[in-house]
DNA sequence: TGATTTATATGCAAAAATGCATGTATGAAC
DNA sequence: GTTCATACATGCATTTTTGCATATAAATCA
């Protein structure tokens, strides 16, 4: 009796997916193809791994356990791409690097450049997200992030240190600094629930006035002079129309870091990368930094 | 990128079989579809894993690394199984049975009888076979050994305990008694170094006239007054024209044990096999403990 | 040296797996 | 209630994978 791999595969990502459609798509293969592999691993094991509802597949406890073996078959799989890569020449391949949006831009894109003349055949995948892109899949190689987020299996370093301050459209910074006492309308993102304590003691009267999911949308709104926005450095700086509120003074924030897993750590392809990147944020370092107004 | 994992699984057997034939012949597949899946991973991989040499697949340390992925995956899929099968109805399935060639015939046949006729729809495997087949591995679900083999992961219980003695034909058991300084020509296996200490004391003439290589070929030499061996009771008594050598007594063996997983110690059918295994052997027990003459 | 065994390579036909199109059912939204 | 989105089932054509037959090379042995 053989169990064919690429059906237990299957039913991790469709226990994951909850739908032969959802499932399907990470696999990329057609919805009907997860479908068979199912029947035909429950026709070969002689026992049912889900449950058919109408609305979807549902597992047995057979099918968690065979998900479970999976995901453990799958963490091998993981581990020896890893190896591969680190394997590889530096001059071929794929590199992955995961980047927030807004630094892809102006800095970022310089970094790809250089690399790209230095390694011409290394294909570059960006994916530009603030979302944490898990380092154990492989889903990205290098990723930079603002923070340093804990897990035992990545090293990182610090790429810049960093500060925030508060931005407005200039005639709106004028109007506040000519009235202490005036109301402050403050954006936010999303997850905000309150104005910055710092600034309570300079503008007692304060609100927020709109929440943003995305962090463009909100910048520009703050161009438009809709409110203040406590924004990094760099992006307060670099976005024209802006200036600093005065009065209000920059703050410390969370830093610029490159993650990569330990075991890519000395990847011909990753330190090659790391040697562009990390003297090019270095030499950038002052407009993470800033000035007070 | 995706790999897939029978490729993966394929690389295992190749590395393992050093032949496209010898693995193809263990997956179960044509060495040509092997020699197939090897180029095709290697394509996907842009890496190497087999130096063709004309003498065979020579695994590159890339390739070596993928074995070493595909054995833990392998390690997940047989934990997976012996899962499921506890996980049957103890009255589906399959049931794979391995023991001793000469336990078979005369203890083995009688208990899968029994079982047969309590759970007739379970199919019963056979694998007589004195070389300790793996069952960490699914090679087999229960064990039935001369001496308790230690592994971490098996669970084993005493099924008879056991002595061996001296047997010859009924002839040379006679000229030895009427002459104690005869010489004693010992019968063994392959690899036997040296006749039997305690009977140095009463035959201090002894020499090992031939060793075999097969236990029933080393039974009928017996038979035919070659020579003496020293048996199993169970064998030596129940042999046609074999009687003990007297002076010469018993001593004690290695026990009669069966063993099975951990993971499968309360599997339904495990259990259910065992419920008539043990108390068989219980009731036979004198037969393996046998009498002094 | 010549026969035999054990390797791998490849063209071609059979078999298997997959994708697509279509049909049906269910639940949510308006 | 009607519409829409989502989910599964199945027949059919296509693509992919596989097995078989055949060819070739190297090593072994008498």
């Amino acid at each position: 009796m053989n169990i064919d791999w690429e059906d237990i595969k299957t039913v991790l990502y469709l226990v994951k997916g909850g739908s032969l459609a959802k499932a399907g798509a990470q696999l990329g293969v057609n919805y009907t193809t997860v479908a068979r592999r199912i029947s035909r691993l429950e026709n070969a094991l002689d026992q049912q791994l889900f449950l058919k509802a109408k609305a979807g597949y549902i597992a047995t406890e057979a099918g968690l356990r065979v998900a479970e073996a999976a995901e453990g078959m799958e963490k091998q799989d993981h581990s020896l791409r890893r190896y591969l890569m680190a394997a590889q020449e530096p001059s071929t391949g794929l590199l992955t690097v995961t980047a927030p949006p807004l630094l892809v831009g102006p800095y970022l894109a310089k970094v790809i450049k250089m690399f790209n003349a230095a390694h011409p055949n290394v294909g570059i995948n960006i994916r530009a997200t603030n979302s944490t892109l898990d380092l154990n899949k492989p889903e990205a190689d290098i990723a930079i992030r603002v923070s340093n987020t804990p897990d035992e299996n990545l090293v990182g370093q610090r790429l810049a240190k960093q500060r925030v301050a508060s931005f407005a459209s200039a005639e709106l910074a004028q109007a506040l600094q000519d009235d202490p006492g005036a109301t402050i309308r403050w954006l936010g993102m999303t997850y905000w629930t309150s104005p910055p304590k710092a600034s309570l003691k300079h503008y007692p009267n304060a609100e927020i006035a709109f929440r943003f999911d995305d962090m463009s949308a909100l910048i520009g709104a703050v161009q438009n002079g809709l409110g203040v926005a406590r924004l990094p450095m760099f992006l307060g700086n670099a976005t024209n129309g802006l200036v600093q509120v005065p009065i209000l003074q920059p703050q410390s924030y969370w830093d610029i870091w490159v993650l990569t897993h330990n075991d890519l750590r000395t990847a011909p392809k990753i330190t090659a990368f790391k040697e562009i990147l990390i003297p090019y944020f270095k030499k950038k370092a002052p407009e993470f930094w800033g000035e007070a107004v």
